[in-house]
DNA sequence: CGCCTATTTGAAAACCGTCAAAGTATGTGG
DNA sequence: CCACATACTTTGACGGTTTTCAAATAGGCG
């Protein structure tokens, strides 16, 4: 891949777009590219964190896994997004592991020459603050919605979040769904049948489309109003 | 309360420790103190961001209400420690309440002035970063604990942080324990009541003391080994 | 067409929540 | 110093939501 190639996925990611033609070539002649296939793990819980990285083209989950090996995705990222950061910037083992959903080019930076750029940018660590600051606000969302809520509501609320990142249809399988939103397989397809049968979604193998978003969002605010 | 007290609150916060004289009297001069008995809201969820935190004195939890009104603790904070930060780095409303759980003391420091701060301090901001890092590493862990983890594990978790945090006599009520983990407190008692029997703990009313932490680990880790 | 994965459905059971009641520290006021 | 109020802790029974296990159906790709 040609540097200025690696210069203009850095431009049009989330957290680098604001960078000078220089800033980004000095950053460009810093990545590496790698590639993955879906499926293929980018890095693993507790590997060491030597790179940071910017999606070019593809989709990934990060995944946790709990003791009895039932899968929890933390988070998924598209392109122009970054994700590995927390460890990178802690320096501490990878706290989750990564994988594509699809094939997936991503370019890795690392964790030295990240820290270093960073500390001569400033403006550029207030992005990361407020990147990190936002999925703090969304993790702490989460976390109230698994112990507090119903299955339901949770359901709901997944889909009104991935709806707002990614447009009313929503490309991910039950198991992906249940995934996220804490559940077993079988429950989220008991759930998302409940919801076709009252015309909130429609659905096909893979994916699902929000026909009534407005029922929906009734739906993630509480119990159905007695 | 004179500046040089400010100063010296700030001084010995965990974010503001590496500031030079200059600096913390020039953050101190911002600073405004404010009060709180047992069980007063600093601020409540929804509130405009006006002021990020720094505590004096006393402790302090972060709250979030379900939508059935069951109470969940986001997270608690002792003196030297900040919170509402997340808030005013993005200029939103705060994301949970804070509330004191005894007599506390809090430096606020408007958003503004907290934002032009850092602005001229990178190496304040990096710090933050690290804070913020940290504190999403946490939240996807108990995400993970939440999604797939029985009761008994995330009671284990939960008391194992805390120790980690406070030493091995942990300060709070059934009640609280139940807030942190995500169950009731019945169930936290139920549990609590085994791990007594099991030589594990032991307690009195408003306390409970880790007596055999390497049980207690093994129970966090997955379920006892059959 | 056949295989693999995704979706669906059913029945039983487990875990934890809910509700109710009672016991036990702590502190306060008389 | 005692009595009472309050909050914390404890216990039991029951029920509901969700998981678990099992089996069948259906869609897409080579």
């Amino acid at each position: 891949m040609l540097p200025a190639e690696k210069s203009e996925i850095l431009k049009n990611s989330l957290i680098f777009s604001s960078l000078n033609e220089d800033e980004l070539s000095g950053l460009a002649g810093l990545a590496i590219e790698r590639s993955f296939q879906a499926d293929e793990f980018i890095f693993w819980e507790g590997d060491e964190p030597d790179y940071f990285y910017v999606i070019a083209e593809g989709r990934i989950k990060v995944v946790k896994h709990s003791s009895s090996g039932k899968e929890f995705i933390i988070a998924f990222f598209e392109s122009g997004e970054m994700f590995g950061e927390v460890a990178v910037f802690e320096g501490k083992p990878y706290p989750a592991s990564a994988q594509a959903i699809s094939a997936t080019n991503v370019l890795g930076i690392r964790r030295r020459h990240f820290l270093d750029f960073l500390a001569t940018h400033p403006q550029m660590a207030m992005r990361i603050i407020n990147i990190l600051g936002g999925r703090l606000r969304d993790a702490q969302g989460r976390l109230k919605d698994l112990a507090g809520e119903r299955a339901q509501q949770r359901l709901a609320r997944i889909l009104l979040m991935l709806a707002s990142r990614m447009g009313h249809t929503i490309p991910f399988t039950r198991q992906e769904l249940a995934d996220m939103a804490g559940m077993t397989t079988e429950t989220t397809i008991r759930l998302t049948s409940q919801l076709k049968e009252r015309g909130i979604i429609s659905s096909v193998r893979g994916q699902l489309i929000i026909v009534d978003e407005a029922k929906l969002r009734a739906l993630a605010e509480g119990p159905p109003t007695v």
